[in-house]
Order: structure tokens, then sequence, then C-alpha cells
DNA sequence: CTGAAAGCGCTTACAG
DNA sequence: CTGAAAGCGCTTACAG
């Protein structure tokens, strides 16, 4: 069985069909379906009827096999469940479609799911081109690049090998450092960067923990003896239930830097079940600006999530292309938004 | 240019390569790389190896369009940025893995998504299967049906011209109208509901908030004018300005139906800042049980998510090897969660 | 157990 | 402007 079998039995109408319906041959039908203006009109009629009469619809296999392209690009990244991968592929998705590509997405999910991604075989290298984002090629793949030969790109995350488009997450660490409220003898923490699968992580936790801490011991003074890093994971829950315990070992105000906006709420949250609030009793700023920051009042850093989103589109379609010869190691800079928690 | 060109300009090495290099027939080449149990050990060596040192990747689409298969499934959603989404593919996912399938995931995320996505020949409809979650196709197109002779299932939605498995929204809303308190002279508040696009709705709203008046009404003697419908959108944010503002016109206490966790969680903050609590000022009971919801404390109706996906994903499975025939019409139970909230 | 060959449904020079 | 034909890289009866 080596036809597509619909329902009743029949089999699918292929472009011989439609083209001896039509009357016409093969190849003109090939032409009207890639809209070729050298088709006479009368015969594009005649095709564009026998399509229609027949339900026809196109093989994107056969066409691909033939064409060696699918118009179809892969965007991959450790989860999607959360507001920044969700704007990210938008706005990708957007460049892409303006010039006619199409973009299917492949969630990484579990350890199961990234063995079927380092499969040189697997489909996604089958597509035109690949967009993955904010994963480390580094600690994913021996070889530290994707197993394949296709044009691809990574975005959110700093990577010397390999093309890669981010946002520079030292100086939005120390952005932070810059404008963090300091406490005399006071101790700074910063919350969050803990991973439970180290090979899903980009990196880009580290740099802003780097950046934070250069400024504020290097431009500020601020004893390092004095800066304690708390690892908690990425979710509301625990970084609320990391709040609901934590007991700062001291009586003044003490300042935090959450690696992500998500944790400072939960934080922030959690603590005022102690009744400990901020910015009465300790500042902290945030990281990503996502869309109830502004509401609870979070003082943190914006990263500009679909300028990085349609460049990194822009640059793979480049790539696609043959434009580029050269590396691409671009950078974006974040914003720090200053608001009452700090 | 009809074959795959890498980075040096080479080609990538075919079947028939890798049957030149072993010295044996490309029906051998396809025999080994389909563990076809009949190749002779020494061949299978002599090809294995060849495959290694060409680096040979069989490919996708010419073997697609050979055998027929693709031995993929799409998964289609709305939006993919939720822990809903997140947790339904995952188990779906786990399921079709253990059947030697992959998934690709494609969130609609934009009308000019859906305009692609109700092209016939859009190569969603080019996998062994689809499972199209929280959408309905009433809504979405003409004839009420996806436009492909490909099996497919819709999951979180109730459908009565499609397969379909789903979570008894109705029966969730009665266990709300069971369960929530009631204040003598007062309302009753539903709160949410708003899909800012209708054609991406997936109708399990309404069929809450029929389940829940009828419970109460029927059951509890309530009138029905003291019911309030207020439309909320979908997020933290909208609820949690909703909240802000929301000034019930009367003293005392009076009780919430939150459509979604999320919704009840952004309204129960909104309210904080105007000094309005729950349990103590009124009552709210949300709706799936999301990671959080434990923590805050919230009353709710807990979906049974993987169980959801799990299912669906057998059934997929069963229609694409055809062993159904008759209609699949499946729902599962939710079930009330009594915490602090009510 | 293996090989030769037909076939899947397209695209694309090429000749006319 | 159109048609005939080769080719893309696989799978799969079939003969031996």
């Amino acid at each position: 069985m080596n036809r597509f079998v619909i329902k009743g039995g029949m089999q699918m109408p292929s472009i011989k069909d439609v083209a001896k319906l039509a009357n016409v041959s093969v190849g003109t039908v090939s032409k009207v379906l890639n809209n070729d203006p050298t088709v006479k009109p009368k015969n594009r009629e005649k095709v564009l009827k026998a399509i229609k009469q027949l339900n026809y619809v196109p093989n994107i296999h056969a066409k691909s096999l033939s064409s060696g392209k699918t118009k179809m690009i892969s965007i991959v990244s450790s989860t999607l469940g959360d507001e920044f991968h969700e704007r990210l592929g938008s706005s990708i998705d957007q460049i892409l479609s303006e010039n006619g590509y199409d973009s299917i997405f492949f969630p990484l999910l579990s350890r199961e799911r990234l063995k079927r991604f380092s499969n040189p075989s697997h489909f996604l290298y089958q597509t035109d081109g690949l967009i993955v984002s904010s994963l480390s090629l580094t600690k994913m793949f021996e070889d530290k690049t994707l197993p394949t030969s296709k044009p691809y790109i990574l975005v959110d995350t700093r990577d010397a090998l390999n093309d890669c488009v981010f946002i520079d997450n030292y100086y939005g660490g120390k952005l932070v450092g810059q404008n963090i409220k300091l406490y005399e003898n006071s101790k700074v923490y910063i919350l969050g960067g803990y991973e439970p699968d180290e090979a899903f992580s980009s990196g880009v936790f580290s740099e802003r923990i780097i950046g934070f801490i250069d400024e504020l011991v290097n431009n500020r003074g601020f004893n390092k003896k004095n800066i304690v890093i708390m690892e908690v994971g990425l979710s509301w829950k625990e970084s609320y239930e990391f709040g609901k315990r934590f007991t700062p070992n001291q009586k003044h105000k003490f300042s935090i830097f959450a690696l992500s906006d998500i944790i400072a709420f939960g934080f922030i949250e959690g603590m005022k079940t102690q009744g400990i609030k901020a910015p009465d009793n300790y500042s902290i700023i945030g990281y990503d600006d996502l869309s109830y920051s502004e509401d609870i009042g979070l003082s943190t850093v914006k990263q500009p999530i679909e300028e990085l989103g349609k460049l990194s589109a822009e640059l793979l379609l480049k790539k696609i292309n043959n434009k580029f010869e050269d590396k691409i190691h671009k950078s974006l800079m974040p914003k720090f938004i200053e608001r009452n928690t700090n």
C-alpha cells in the first residue's frame, strides 16, 4: 500500500489525475500549483477546476523530495509553557510567515524527546532550518553543534561556536547591580537559577549572576562575602514555598535579585505569609518584565523579546538564502525598569 | 538543484551511495534501516559500517512518500503558553513515543496561523494523525470538520460531529454549584470566559457556567436573578486589574465562581489591594487545580489532565490502526477540592 | 536471504 | 507556452 487511502478506501488524487481531467500535462499542473505566470489563462482555469472537482491536495513530501525544500522552519525550545517562549515564538513566526515560511514547534519537554532531537535523521533536520531557543548545545551535544548541515541559529543563548542571537545577560545583571538598594551590614541574596536537568539549561542565569556580582563588588565596593546564592526552581510554586520558609538571619533590610519575575512574584507572596514585605522590609528586583510585573509593582529588567524573535528569524532566513558567510553573534540590550519593590 | 547540498557544496549521501559502498543492493540497505531481521549479519555489518562512514541520514520525505506513513502526529492548540497545555502535550507525547510515534506542535497563536491550519494541503494534514486541543471546529471551520481524511481526535472540547475526549465541564460546573458557600440576600458572580477571538474558544467555559447555574437554581433554590456573569480575559493580569476595581454593591459576603484558577488568583490579589479578602469577605472557587493553587489555598476543581492526554493519544492510535469504526465520545470526570477560599 | 525494478507524487531542465 | 521524461530517495512485492 503506497498510496494514501481515504475513508471509503478510495485513493487520494495525485497531480496525474488532475492533469488527466484537465487535459493538460503534469508539468502544467505543477506550474499552476506554483503560480508560474507562463501558464495560459485558459489552461489555468481548467486545472483549477479539476483541482476543485477532485478535491486535490498536493503531497508535501513529494514536493519536498523533488524540490529539496520544505518552506518550513523548526522552532525548538526546552518548554513552551511560559510567556517568554510564547511571545518569542509568535514573533519568530510572524517574520517567517511574511517570507513564505511556516513553522512547527518542538518543545523538548522530556529527556526522551531530547534524545530524539539528537538523532540526525530526525524530522526537524529535514525542514529548511532551525531556531533553537534557550538551550545550550554545549551541554546537550558531544560536539557542541547540531547534528545537521541544515542552517540553524541559537536564540537566547550566547555561544562561541554556533550562530546566535541573545540578550546581553551580563549587562542585565550589571543593571540590577547598579540599581538595587543596598543596606549597611546587610546581605544580598540571589534567587533562582536552579535547573533540575542541566541538559536543558541555557546559561543565561549564570551570566546574569556574574554581571550582577561584578557590578556590586567592583563598582559599588560591596563585600563579596555578603552575597549569597540561593537555588530555587523556575516556578511560582517553588519560589512561593521558598519565600514561606526563608528567614534572613538579620533584623534589618536586605536585598534580593530574583533571576526571573516569576521567581520574584512567588517569593514576594511567600514572604507575605510571614508578614515580610517589599519594599518595607527588603528590596527585590526581578528579570523579564512579564505581563503581570507592572501590576505587582515589580522593579525588573525588561527583555526585548519580540525584537529577539524577529532578528533571529531574519538572520536564519539570510543564512538559508546564503547571504551569510561569517559568524552571527548578535546581542540585544535589556533595560532596567524601576517600580515599587526596590 | 534537486539534491540536498551541504556546506562544502557536496551532496548528501543517499541510500544508493550506501549500497554501493557496502556492496549490496538498495533493498538490503533499506531492510537494515528498518531492522528487518532477514538480513544476514555479515551484510548488516557492512551496511552499518558504510552508513557510519558516509554519515548517511535517511531522507524522511522520501520515506514518507513511498511508505505513505510519517510516524508523526500533529498536536494543535490555540496557545501553548500555559500549564494546562504543557501538561496535556507532555502526556500525549509520552503515549505516542511508547508506540513509535513522534509529535510536533502547532500552536495557533494568530489568525494568520489559523488560516494556514485551514488549508487542506498544510503540512499538518500530511502527518499520520492530529490531536486538536481546546478548539471548537464548529467555530473555526465552515463544515465543522477538519479539511482532511486523516484520522484526528479533538481533546478538551465536546463535539457532536467529531471524535472527541473531554472532561465533563457541565459536571464540573455542578460541583462548584454544589460546594460554593451562599449568603443570604447576596449575589453570586461568575468570573471569566471572555475570549478576545471567538474562533479560538472551545466552549468549555459556557458548559461550566450552565452546570453551575443549573445546580444553583434547580437544586439549591438560588434565585437566578442574583447570578451575574462578569467577562474577564484568561490571564492573571486582566483578572488582577478587574479585582482591583471591582466593587460589589453590597456590604455583606458574596460568592464567586472563577472559571479558571489563573483568573481566581489574579482576582484575589486584585481584591487584596482593596483590603477585601477570601474567605473573610467573600467565597471563591476556581477551576483547574494548577501547580500554585494549593499554595494559595484556592478551592477548585481538579481536572485529570494527564489522563485526558493519554486517553486521547491511545484513541488516536487506535483510529490510525483502524481499530475503530464507531464514534468516539469519551468524557472524564473532574473532582472538587476544598481548600481555604470557599 | 538478496537483487532488480516498479512505484510513490512531485519538480525541472529540455525540446519543440 | 506546453509536454515528455528524468530524477529526487525511499519501500516493497517479486523472482530466484
